[in-house]
This record gives C-alpha cells, sequence and structure tokens, in this order.
DNA sequence: AAAGCCTCCAACCGCCTATGG
DNA sequence: TCCATAGGCGGTTGGAGGCTT
C-alpha cells in the first residue's frame, strides 16, 4: 500500500530550481498570491510539485527572506532559542525575522552544534544552559532593581527547605512597545497564561506551545511556581518565581537582589543566567 | 593537476495536524 | 465521527564547490 504521495512525481522536474522556473514562479505568485500549491504549479505552468513550489518561495524566493551570513547576535539567539525550544526550527525561525526555519537548520547543523559540543553547551546542566540562556546576549534593562553585574557567591551545600520564597516579575513599561527583544519577552509572559483557544490573538497556538517548552524547561529547572497571577496595566503579567530559602538568603545577603524585587523578563533572565546559580540540585527546592 | 575528502545547504521525503465535507 | 486533502514541519539526502594531499 504505501502513502500517497504529495503529488504524481511523472513529468516533473526535480532538482535545483533555474532562474526561469524561479521567475515564473514569483510572477505567478505576486499575481495571485499564497496558497492553494497543489495546483500552483499547473496553473503558473510549472513542472513542480506543489510541495516543491512552496519551499522555494519560502526558503528562497519571498521577498522578506535576509540575504547573508548569520550575525553574531542572531547566532547567539538561535543557541538561546535552541536550548529553550529544541529542534523546533519553525519557532526559532519566528523569532528571527528574514531567516527560514531550513536556514536555521542546516546553520544548527553544520556550525553550531558542533561548536555546542566543544564549549560543552549542549551537556552543561548549569540553571542557565538549562534555561537556554546566554551571558553574552543579555541586554538588561534599566528599570530594573534587581541585577547586578557580579555573580553571587553560591552555598557550597544544598539546604532542604520548607519554604519558598517569591520574586515578583513584572513586565517593564518598555516591553508594552514593539523592539522584538522587548516585544518577545512581553511574549513569554503572555505565553505562560495559555492563551484560550478563542483568543482574538491570531498566534495563540503558536504561544501556546512556546509556552508549553517554556514551562517545561522551567520545571527542568526546579522553579516551582511558574503561573501568571494577575493581569496588570491592561496587558501584562505578574510572574511569580519561587526559589527555596537557602537561594533567596544567597541573593539577599550578597546584595544580588531586594526583597518584594520586581523585575522585567530580561532582567530575570539576566539574573538566572549565572553558571553557579545553585539551584541545579533539585534538594534546593520543592519540586 | 587530479583525486579524494569534507562542508554546506537546497531540496526532498514522510509524518502530523488542521480543516472541511 | 470519519475521511480526504492541503499545508506545515523536522529529518535526511545528495550534489556542488572548496580544501587537502
Amino acid at each position: 500500500m504505501g502513502r500517497r504521495p504529495c503529488c504524481s512525481k511523472e513529468g516533473l522536474n526535480r532538482g535545483a530550481w533555474t532562474a526561469s522556473e524561479d521567475t515564473v514562479l514569483a510572477a505567478y505568485i505576486q499575481q495571485h498570491g499564497e496558497g492553494n500549491w497543489r495546483n500552483l504549479p499547473c496553473r503558473a505552468g510549472l513542472k513542480r510539485c506543489g510541495k516543491s513550489c512552496r519551499l522555494r518561495w519560502l526558503n528562497y524566493l519571498h521577498p522578506d527572506i535576509k540575504r547573508g551570513n548569520i550575525s553574531e547576535d542572531e547566532e547567539d539567539l538561535i543557541i538561546r532559542l535552541h536550548k529553550l525550544l529544541g529542534n523546533r526550527w519553525s519557532l526559532i525561525a519566528g523569532r528571527l525575522p528574514g531567516r527560514t526555519d531550513n536556514e536555521i537548520k542546516n546553520y544548527w547543523n553544520s556550525t553550531l552544534s558542533k561548536k555546542a559540543h566543544v564549549n560543552g553547551m549542549v551537556q552543561k546542566s548549569s540553571a542557565s544552559s538549562k534555561l537556554g540562556l546566554n551571558r553574552k546576549s543579555i541586554v538588561k534593562n534599566p528599570t530594573t532593581k534587581l541585577v547586578r553585574s557580579k555573580k553571587p557567591i553560591s552555598p557550597k551545600s544544598a539546604v532542604p527547605i520548607n519554604s519558598l520564597r517569591h520574586i515578583q516579575v513584572v513586565p517593564a513599561m518598555s516591553s508594552l512597545g514593539d523592539s522584538p527583544s522587548t516585544f518577545s519577552a512581553f511574549h513569554n509572559l503572555q505565553d505562560l497564561q495559555e492563551l484560550p483557544k478563542d483568543s482574538a490573538n491570531t498566534d495563540h497556538e503558536l504561544k501556546n506551545s512556546e509556552a508549553e517548552a517554556l514551562k517545561s524547561r522551567l520545571k527542568e529547572n526546579t522553579i516551582e511556581d511558574y503561573g501568571c497571577k494577575n493581569n496588570l496595566n491592561g496587558g501584562g503579567f505578574n510572574y511569580s518565581l519561587s526559589v527555596s530559602d537557602a537561594i533567596y538568603q544567597d541573593w539577599t545577603t550578597n546584595d544580588f537582589l531586594e526583597g518584594n524585587t520586581i523585575a522585567d523578563m530580561d532582567s530575570l533572565i539576566s539574573f538566572l543566567n549565572v553558571e553557579e546559580w545553585p539551584c541545579v540540585n533539585d534538594s534546593f527546592i520543592n519540586v
């Protein structure tokens, strides 16, 4: 039996696209728009499978595609997102304007996976690596009073805990703007709220998908409470992070944070992005 | 110069999900 | 509820071009 192919392969061109095929495809899509890929080849006069047309358009001909090498910042972001989301290339690509999932996947397989292994980033089990965070790329938000530049000193031994301290994290006002980085941080806060299916937001599925990934990562890192607590300021959400007494005392006694700390998401990421962060040890936290 | 090897990436493949009848 | 279809995704392949010997 076997699976029915997406289209008849007989008489179709395969392999690399020619310049003339590209021209025909681009002209057709510019005139008629995307979609209806199965019928597109016939209507456009192309001897190609519809899937092949779609792939060629999305990965090569689309006008928004960014040309040129992956920049350091992009590379850094890919690494961070990969740690957070795994091999979910389309989600990662969604956070890199102009880059395609295929491009990122190829770049990862050919370049970054090796780098990650060489640097021990893949196997590293620190809290920061598990969270998918990379110190280099963190941009501190000036609104926070949480982050300081020096690393906290970790306790030498794990202390079982009976109670949890909470760090409230709320989006900074700047997170309500449109710049990609702050918007992304704000997005994550919304993600955690599990947008309902009937949400007016068109990419709620993407958000919920990312939220699931983020939650699982947070759980891996023994952060016990990741729920969004309540609405504030017309769209922002409180985010409550629970840590053990040991960690809390460590951070506070080392002047790493103040009591009743409120920070934006970027600052939280920066805050957690410390190799010596102690709570990778399960005994530090109630889970 | 040429053969062999390696790397990169465009393209393909098969599976999964969403959608509509 | 079932089925067919289309679109989307991640894994894999294979060829072109660069590099090494």
